[in-house]
DNA sequence: TCATGGTTTAACCAAATGGTTAATTGTGCA
DNA sequence: TGCACAATTAACCATTTGGTTAAACCATGA
């Protein structure tokens, strides 16, 4: 092995592969994406994607499977934190729409080919190692409710409503800027805002 | 031309291709699917197809107009209503799940063609007929929050919120019952509660 | 009844596409 | 220096896929 040959290129072209492999199955699904087009994104051969990763489809579960990590490894450490409740809701906002604004095609991407395959990728998702574990949210949500410190609302409504609101934005960002007629520029500002907005949404919607 | 042929099946074949092709390219999406598909789909041959739709792109075509009117075409009729704006929002939200209800596929496939062409799609989904108009919508939180009924939010904030929360759990639902770990009756449950409880989420938020 | 023209199909075609192969290049080590 | 082996590529292959064609089918009206 040529572990000598300078290490940051050393895994440069499985790294290259991987980055550009994420830009083009992000944007255009495991369907729309053509390997030639991540070679050439890659710089590099179409051979030698089937050099290091077999087959499209297992280049695919690669960024699948990192793109589910991403986005459900952050439900549990802020959840599942010993924070209260509203400091909850504000971290988690704050943190979840940070992390989106730096990968806006990731939760399209994962809709959609979830959308595609809803078994396996579910069955993958929850077995893959560490399943979210939203309970401590939850039981939280309905002491709080029984302390008469919030309105009674399900839990998982919450939660829905919660991840909605963060979401969907980016999912549907192209529609609603054209349906609200709103420049780029004013809608990242939105976006921004909404690190805010949103949790104060929710409080004022939950507070007694 | 044989109108005399019983009407209902004079348009037999080409309806049924077109609901064939709304099953399909809902599911998978155009570069998903496949036009022998869409033929069986349809039981018939996939020459026919041509000689009705000439291309896979002009099937594409009609799926994905009739998509988006079905979706846009909702908005204005009862965000633009005399209602006040708390009825607004009760009878729009209803209404929408409802529909969605019947098209749990729709918002996915347009979400994910939309971000795939951007540009035209937009372009497209604008120009077509009638905008959407939310002015009137908009003008009516703006003048409730003047009048101090409800506290101080952005409209397009506000119009964001409703439709995340009315689309999304559509767009996530496998991923959604498996994290919350939801059998698909009781998913269905939450969804037809929904109704109420997001228009009472809404209010409580936005209420003085 | 049979000619006409719309409808439907089987067979076919060319381009695209995922994948393979064999040869070439490059690098570290003996 | 040169060998062994990893990295890289051009050329190729088989299958899939959107689309075409020519023939068959079938209802209608003269």
């Amino acid at each position: 092995m040529k572990l000598n040959k300078k290490v940051k290129e050393m895994e440069g072209a499985e790294q290259k592969i991987i980055a550009a492999a994420r830009r083009i199955f992000q944007r255009k699904g495991m369907a729309g994406a053509r390997m030639e087009e991540i070679a050439n994104e890659a710089g590099i051969n179409k051979a030698l994607l089937h050099y290091y990763f077999r087959s499209k489809e297992k280049l695919f579960q690669v960024v699948m499977t990192e793109a589910k990590m991403q986005m459900l490894g952050r439900l549990h450490p802020i959840l599942g934190s010993e924070a209260s409740l509203f400091e909850k809701i504000e971290k988690f906002v704050e943190s979840y729409i940070s992390f989106i604004s730096l990968n806006p095609f990731l939760p399209g991407f994962i809709l959609h080919e979830i959308n595609r395959h809803p078994e396996e990728m579910v069955k993958m998702m929850l077995s893959n190692d560490k399943r979210p574990n939203l309970n401590k949210f939850f039981l939280q949500v309905e002491s709080e409710i029984r302390k008469k410190n919030i309105i009674a609302i399900q839990p998982e409504q919450l939660f829905i409503n919660m991840l909605s609101m963060c979401v969907f934005p980016f999912v549907a960002r192209p529609l609603l800027q054209g349906v609200m007629n709103v420049s780029d520029k004013k809608f990242s500002l939105m976006i921004e805002a909404r690190k805010k907005e949103i949790p104060k949404f929710i409080i004022n919607a939950i507070k007694r």
